[in-house]
DNA sequence: CTGAAAGCGCTAACAT
DNA sequence: ATGTTAGCGCTTTCAG
């Protein structure tokens, strides 16, 4: 077997050795100290480089109170994360931020948390801050989390406290432009599919489309509720044909919503967007594959994860980023409204 | 701000002080020690509880030589690991059997790396070993993980020394039983779309294809590559038809390239599976969306995680797992074939 | 610019 | 059964 399993890792005192100076001055390039000698810094290069010299993890952030890492937590099943499109990206995005930084990030899956693991974790000081993507109202162990490291959310948080820390979309508005296309499409009879009142993104969608409404001084619509899934909009969608009232539009807050009230309405021979226009939210990559393809807010998923980041690293680095930033949504025209 | 981030956490010392001990014996309950007394027992366990005492992951993992943490790495950018959903399940696996343990499952996406961070990570001494999926002939970084800590690999390595444990689906008797059915079902024409002979698991498939072939006696059919994505299942569909041989069966090494070959034999009004019967391979959930359903090879993919999870934990406690393990897949026929 | 010395919080022999 | 004593490998004053 090739390898250096067996032979111990190289420390930091024999490559003080190895270059002729002491632990200090090798500690001091490997954390590109300018006091250093061009000769010692030389000389300890050549020594890191000849016994493959990697600084042990453990040991620095020990001594240094700090360990260069931050958890991503996702209060998810794994169904959920790697389904729904909108995590990808939004992943992706504090990805590529982290990776420009010298922070290292773990993705930790913390759906059903037995043994209170997560918080555990991050509280034995295994990270110096954590991005929370995905806040529930059961999830108490984010608080534990917020109470030892630095935290920042993903979406308003469930119970905003003073001093939480966040990135969201303009749900608000970007509900109320969407409606609002439909309002100039001609359409007066206008329903919807809202999201779920427990999560902050569910209200604020309702918020503005309900706006929206009042501004054009429409007449309420049928209006029903999903959990922001496929099925839940197919649901939905039964729901509000059943009440057999006037329809000739719908918003749904959700473009995976929107998919399961197309199937619905496809189901039944209503023409979309003859017969109802429809607009969703997101716009995932989903929105591409309805028939027609689906009308839609773009989120801005992966700049919101970079941003996310982003503020993160400047409150590590003892800076005061603004407590919250909110990002514009963009109305995507294509076939369903 | 309610936050105990300005307290400093409990030191074990502070524990002992409490409860009236030595750090030892504070140290001995934490870790399940049964040489205490009751008594004593039961002071710590006060002590711990009213200091919200959380030990010190740096200074244990500094002083025990062990960290509880096990990285797995994927070798993919976001887009793929979110979007195939054969890495959903195996994750799930993989995290499913790690939450049984003690241990903590770090998630590190290591797509482009530019400075070595991940290999850096690694052998920082920061887990106690890895586990590896979707390696690429490519990925010579992992080399370096491998030397540095014990890893386990879903699917046969790309090089294989010897000394590498992994665990693989039988893919070579998967590929040969799926093309086998095409041939009971009376196919003589059994073209193929197969993946990308840089993985392991392109190259099994590929000769369990062949192997097929020969055992019915058939002659040669179009074959084109993909990489398993649904893009490169269309565009290798198109070469196979711009052959204008004979065709009435297809074996697809992926699903996804399946839907992308159904999507363009649909499009050319070629029926499935009258004129041409397909099967694909993997079993994902896009095999229920296709119409007709698709025909395909299941690989226990969640069982592969929990697998892999389960070798790298037998290893690290100083058991001989066995290297290799090679797990069943299964025909299932729906519509396709 | 460089070295010596003192810990960081914990585990692990070693005594008792 | 429990306390004492050394470190684990590194950063960080503090002298010089």
């Amino acid at each position: 077997m090739i390898s250096d399993q067996n032979r111990a890792a190289a420390t930091i005192e024999e490559v003080a050795a190895v270059a002729g100076v002491s632990r200090s001055t090798v500690s001091r390039v490997v954390n590109g100290s300018t006091a250093v000698s061009s000769g010692a810094l030389e000389a300890v290069r050549r020594a890191i480089e000849e016994l493959n010299y990697v600084p042990n993890r453990a040991a620095r952030s020990l001594a240094s109170r700090s360990t260069m890492a931050i958890a991503l937590v996702v209060p998810e099943d794994t169904t959920r994360l790697f389904g729904d499109p909108f995590f990808a990206s939004v992943v992706s995005g504090i990805n590529a931020r982290i990776s420009r930084s010298n922070y290292v990030l773990n993705l930790i899956m913390a759906s059903a948390d037995p043994g209170d693991k997560t918080a555990q974790y991050v509280r034995s000081g295994a990270v110096d801050g954590a991005i929370v993507v995905s806040h529930h109202t059961s999830d108490t162990f984010i608080d534990r989390i917020a109470a030892a490291v630095p935290v920042v959310y993903g979406g308003r948080p469930v119970r905003t406290r003073g001093g939480d820390y966040y990135v969201d979309v303009d749900n608000v508005a970007g509900a109320r432009d969407a409606t609002a296309h439909l309002v100039q499409r001609g359409c007066r009879h206008i329903g919807a599919i809202l999201g779920p009142p427990s999560m902050p993104a569910g209200v604020d969608r309702a918020e503005g489309y309900r706006l929206a409404i009042a501004d054009a001084g429409l007449s309420p619509a049928p209006v029903a509720r999903g959990d922001f899934t496929t099925e839940s909009g197919a649901v939905a969608m039964r729901e509000i044909l059943a009440t057999k009232e006037p329809l000739d539009a719908l918003f749904v807050a959700s473009d995976l919503m929107a998919r399961g009230a197309m199937q619905v309405l496809g189901a039944e021979g209503i023409r979309v967007p003859d017969d109802v226009a429809v607009v969703g939210f997101d716009d995932s990559p989903i929105a591409l594959t309805t028939d027609p393809q689906l009308t839609t807010m773009r989120q801005p998923s992966f700049a919101q994860g970079e941003c996310m980041a982003d503020v993160l690293i400047a409150r590590l680095a003892g800076q005061s980023p603004a407590e919250v930033t909110i990002l514009d949504t963009e109305l995507i025209i294509r076939g369903s409204a």
